[in-house]
DNA sequence: CAGCATCCAGCTTGATACTG
DNA sequence: CAGTATCAAGCTGGATGCTG
């Protein structure tokens, strides 16, 4: 009924995630792959060290965080602001962007915990109606 | 300065994706993962066939969509409707709680598609100051 | 059309060890 | 503290072939 007209969006639109090969894809997997979205999510509360990120992700090892704030670093939501200083201090911060794009992922990460009863629910009555046949 | 205050509203809410062990991480993942996210914002456009979604998600495997659409259907996101037919006829649509949640995904890839100019702009910086180096 | 089962390459990830 | 380097293991995902 609305296909067509919906999918009008898409021609308006420079990039378009739905294109397996549009830039945006990637971007979009960085923001929303396994460490970047609470990577984002944690950096929207403040300024964080490096270390005291990997405590606030819990179960997030050294290399997946520093790999990740890199990419993140690269696409621009992220600022890296190292201090010379010994022991070196390095406090990582959402740029503009970056927090553009956390306030979005925020909201849908407090739907989806906000909605995890009914998810929880609808499991078990998926499974149950498997488990059956 | 604020950390501790927003970090309270953790104790509020029965689910917190920063904690590993919590379902809602599991859940995120299913939503934000590679195609669950396309999944979910194609179905936002109306209720799909199979095939029809294979050929909106550009690139996804007829496995990975099937696997995708298990976890969604089991996390209650997406309804599965099949008709007893030949040739068997199968529609796809969002739950009401997997329209929200789609609704705040949209948000999310809207605002990433919306601000890919600054994205790639930040990744040649980086770039070239990198390759200086 | 709408899928499931199997095989397998390769990318992702986590441990571990090391550097400045 | 803030990372980098390396390696093995495991999971992801694509290709193929088959079913109802």
């Amino acid at each position: 009924m609305n296909g067509t007209q919906e999918r009008a969006e898409d021609q308006d639109l420079a990039y378009n995630v739905f294109a397996k090969a549009c830039p945006s894809r990637g971007t979009l997997e960085h923001v929303t792959g396994r460490w970047g979205g609470l990577t984002l999510g944690a950096l929207y509360e403040g300024s964080m060290r490096f270390n005291e990120l990997r405590r606030r992700v819990d179960g997030v090892s050294e290399k997946m965080l520093s790999q990740t704030l890199h990419a993140l670093e690269r696409d621009g939501l992220v600022h890296r602001e190292a201090q010379p200083t010994n022991p070196p201090r390095v406090d990582y911060e959402l740029t503009p962007v970056g927090r553009e794009v956390a306030e979005r992922l925020l909201a849908l990460i407090h739907c989806v915990e906000g909605r995890m009863d009914d998810v929880l629910a609808a499991r078990e009555r998926y499974d149950e109606t498997r488990g059956a046949l």
